[in-house]
DNA sequence: AATATCGCTATACTTTTGTATAGTTAAAGT
DNA sequence: ACTTTAACTATACAAAAGTATAGCGATATT
């Protein structure tokens, strides 16, 4: 891959990509999105049991986040009609696929750390 | 081969894993990070020219985070001794991989957005 | 000699993000 | 009846991130 050939390819790039960049990178940027959602994808589903597999967040903070990922379509909140009722988050589709993400950046990250030794 | 090999391993080890995740993403987050990145990369590489290229930010964020960027290993500075002296700011061999990172941000912000329509 | 450009730094300030701590409602267990 | 658990909310505060504005030292241009 040139450098030449890179560049022009940023050249094309459209502006709905870098609204999309921002997309992603607005739902896994704060201290407390990704240890949420690995939470979430590890199998804790109940906001006590995400609470208590994270170290020191807050109710506060855990609510904050839960409130904006759903939102953001990345999880979504089943109320169960039970008694006691019951809440779950759970992964949306496309939430699940957010993971191609994550993989993305554990690539760089260790190819990146050892090119820094 | 062995790279691949020691990738994969490091996917099944949870701390290295959220380690990588970590560095990748303080690489790339904040207000100012992928706009610079991507000015430099576009082909500006001096100061003021990618000053003129981001709309609205001040020498400071750009002072700030050029310095980050550089002690993160993503860009390098190089002083050329010329009169005026010049500076040029450019990607490392390992920076210009945080492409693979963005594509993935890509792929995965406009699969969401359709998703959420 | 005066002005402009490059590559920044300094100081003060505002906004955003995160923390600390306490309290609420409803139901369940003892 | 009393305590415990789940799922939060409220208020106040501190820290981090970003903004606004001014200026500096060296060289170059007019």
């Amino acid at each position: 891959m040139s450098d030449l050939q890179t560049i022009s390819e940023i050249k094309k790039c459209p502006v709905q990509y870098v609204l999309a960049i921002n997309d992603t990178l607005n739902v896994i940027s704060g201290k407390w999105k990704l240890p949420i959602l690995a939470s979430i994808l590890y199998g804790n589903h109940r906001y006590k049991d995400i609470q208590a597999n994270i170290d020191k967040i807050t109710p506060r903070m855990l609510s904050k986040e839960l409130k904006e990922l759903e939102l953001n379509g990345v999880i979504i909140r089943n109320v169960y009609d039970s008694t006691p009722v019951r809440i779950e988050y759970k992964m949306t589709e496309s939430g699940k696929n957010i993971l191609s993400v994550l993989d993305a950046m554990v690539d760089w990250g260790v190819s990146h750390r050892k090119s820094t030794l």
